[in-house]
DNA sequence: TTTCATATCTAAGCGCCGTATAGATGCCAT
DNA sequence: ATGGCATCTATACGGCGCTTAGATATGAAA
């Protein structure tokens, strides 16, 4: 896994085969399979340390703010994520669709940031008790961050972050223009 | 290329190989290399295929509706599109990531579904003098609705689309929460 | 009508891929 | 000392993207 992650960073995620990975690992090319069922399962064991890392940096980032700003605080974090690991963004997003059901580590994390947006909308004003659309506030949050993410690093948008003055601005004025994350502090 | 369409709605992405497209079109497998210079190149000619009809649904879409529900209409045109070609929606995305540029028609195809959202806002009320909030809002507005595109087929869904009586009123809910998309009219 | 360029295709092969099988090696508890 | 277990290698299969070399048809020019 190591190796794993080592040629996503350096090579995208294109060039992470399974016999690259054995040789990068140095060892022979039917190695893994000792250590996972097939390729996808390798996969899968990334993505959850990706969704793990991504939990502890939305973690710390919330703790960074205060009242309503710990919302944006969160998407920034998460859009920075991807932006920084795009590679391993992808490989996550990619595990997690066509897929019935996640496996049970990957799920627990995926669902451990998805719950930090919710409580942080319940901590701040949000009625616990409306439960639908509370989620459907939370789920909106997640649909813009996500296609923020996915999209921060298109070459067209490069002008409006010159007009912003960076691409942290940019983010946090196009996730503040989703109704759901106010303004953040300038700092960071 | 009709073979690739082919191929593409009925084994998903992930089974779109040239040597299966060239099977499914009956002729050898260096064929297709007589037309395209690679792989990429095929499916790029796919993609920009994916965005003109994708810009027809969301013109005609525009056309049924009035005022600022065209916003909306457009958002949901953008998510069902994604939800009923899955597979060529991500061939669209994968064609457009990981790019310098995009090649000229597929560019201008991709750029006038974007106008799209852009004009509508203009012609309801938005400012064009601002151009940076007028572009950042579009690029919201547009962040928002793929990322629930990418997200509409995820099965922790279900339960909320229940909720709210069908997948057609969770994407309106969803779209609506983002400050851009107002509530659309409850017919189509 | 012959000739020749062009478009389109095939056949064969390269190296890489995911995966399966069979067997080797080293280690640890009995 | 022995047997089980974890780990690894060697080898092979078919599919992949792509290249090269050569075949076939078509249509314009001579």
């Amino acid at each position: 896994m190591d190796a794993a992650r080592r040629l996503l960073e350096a090579e995208g995620p294109s060039a992470l085969s399974l016999r690259a990975v054995a040789r990068e690992a140095g060892v022979s090319p039917a190695a893994p399979y000792h250590h996972f069922k097939d390729k996808a399962e390798l996969l899968d064991a990334v993505a959850q340390e990706g969704w793990d890392i991504l939990g502890q940096l939305m973690q710390e980032a919330k703790a960074g703010a205060t009242g309503m700003h710990q919302l944006t605080a969160l998407g920034i974090a998460y859009v920075c994520f991807a932006r920084d690991n795009p590679a391993l963004y992808r490989v996550m997003y990619d595990a997690a669709r066509d897929k019935d059901a996640l496996p049970e580590g990957m799920q627990q994390n995926k669902d451990s940031a998805y719950c930090m947006v919710r409580d942080t909308m319940i901590e701040h004003g949000a009625d616990p008790t409306q439960e639908t659309h509370l989620e459907l506030a939370s789920v909106a949050a997640w649909c813009g961050a996500h296609g923020l993410a996915e999209m921060a690093g298109f070459k067209q948008f490069d002008h409006l972050k010159d007009a912003l003055g960076g691409e942290r601005a940019f983010f946090d004025a196009v996730l503040s223009h989703m109704g759901l994350f106010p303004k953040a502090e300038p700092h960071c």
